[in-house]
DNA sequence: GGCAAGATCCTCT
DNA sequence: GAGGATCTTGCCA
C-alpha cells in the first residue's frame, strides 16, 4: 500500500474527490488485465449528505461505506448495473467517492468483450464498473490489496471542472461532480 | 408482506 | 427524446 495514495483520501470528501481525478484504476482478472484513468467522480458525504446511501445510517447494503479508508463500496443500481465507490471517511464517517467515468489505458479489447460492445466502454458509472469486471464480489475489499487497485496517475493532470451531481433527487445543487478535462 | 423508488444503460422512434 | 429492463432496499400496513 502506498502511503502517499492513502493520504490522498484524507480530509473532507468534497476535497478528496477531485484529487482522485487523473489517478489510475487497475484490475487483474482471469478475463484479462484492465486499467483506466479516472476522469469523472462524485462526492457523497455520508451522514451529512441527504443524497448519500449512508444518510439514513448503516444497513447491510451500505455496510462497506462504514469500513476503513480505501474500502470499495459496490452496489446494484436500478437492479441491473453495478456502481463502485471508494470510501474516504475514517471511522464513523461513511463518506465515499462514486467513480463515474474513465479512459481506457490498458485492455480496451478486454473491456469491449465484457461490455459486449466496442464503443462507450467507460463513460458512465455502470459501464466503468462493468468494463473493469467489477461486481458485488468486490464490495468490502480495499483498493490497496483487493481485486481493484488504485495507482498513481501520470503527470501533469488536465483541468478540473466542478458541476452538480447526476441522477439524484436530494441536495441536487451541490457542485460535487468533478470532471477531468484533458 | 406489499409497494414505490432508485447515484443507470440500451434500444427504438 | 422516450421508455423499458430488472431487483434490492426501506417504509408502511
Amino acid at each position: 500500500m502506498s502511503l502517499a495514495l492513502e493520504r490522498l483520501l484524507e480530509g473532507p470528501v468534497e476535497d478528496v474527490a477531485p484529487g482522485l481525478l487523473g489517478l489510475r484504476l487497475r484490475t487483474e482478472l482471469p478475463s484479462g488485465p484492465t486499467e483506466v484513468l479516472i476522469t469523472e467522480v462524485e462526492a457523497y458525504a455520508g451522514g451529512r449528505d441527504p443524497a448519500s446511501h449512508a444518510y439514513g445510517g448503516q444497513t447491510p447494503r451500505n455496510a462497506s461505506m462504514f469500513g476503513r479508508r480505501g474500502t470499495l463500496y459496490v452496489y446494484r443500481s436500478y437492479g441491473i448495473h453495478w456502481c463502485m465507490n471508494i470510501v474516504t471517511g475514517g471511522p464513523g464517517d461513511p463518506s465515499a467517492v462514486l467513480l463515474r467515468a474513465g479512459r481506457a489505458l490498458i485492455g480496451a479489447d478486454v473491456m469491449a468483450r465484457r461490455r459486449g460492445r466496442a464503443t462507450n466502454l467507460t463513460d458512465g458509472p455502470g459501464k466503468l464498473t462493468q468494463a473493469l469486471g467489477v461486481t458485488g464480489d468486490a464490495d468490502g475489499s480495499t483498493v490497496w490489496d483487493g481485486p481493484v487497485r488504485l495507482l498513481q496517475g501520470p503527470e501533469p493532470r488536465g483541468q478540473i471542472i466542478a458541476s452538480p451531481r447526476v441522477g439524484i433527487s436530494k441536495a441536487v445543487a451541490w457542485p460535487w461532480r468533478f470532471v477531468l478535462v484533458e
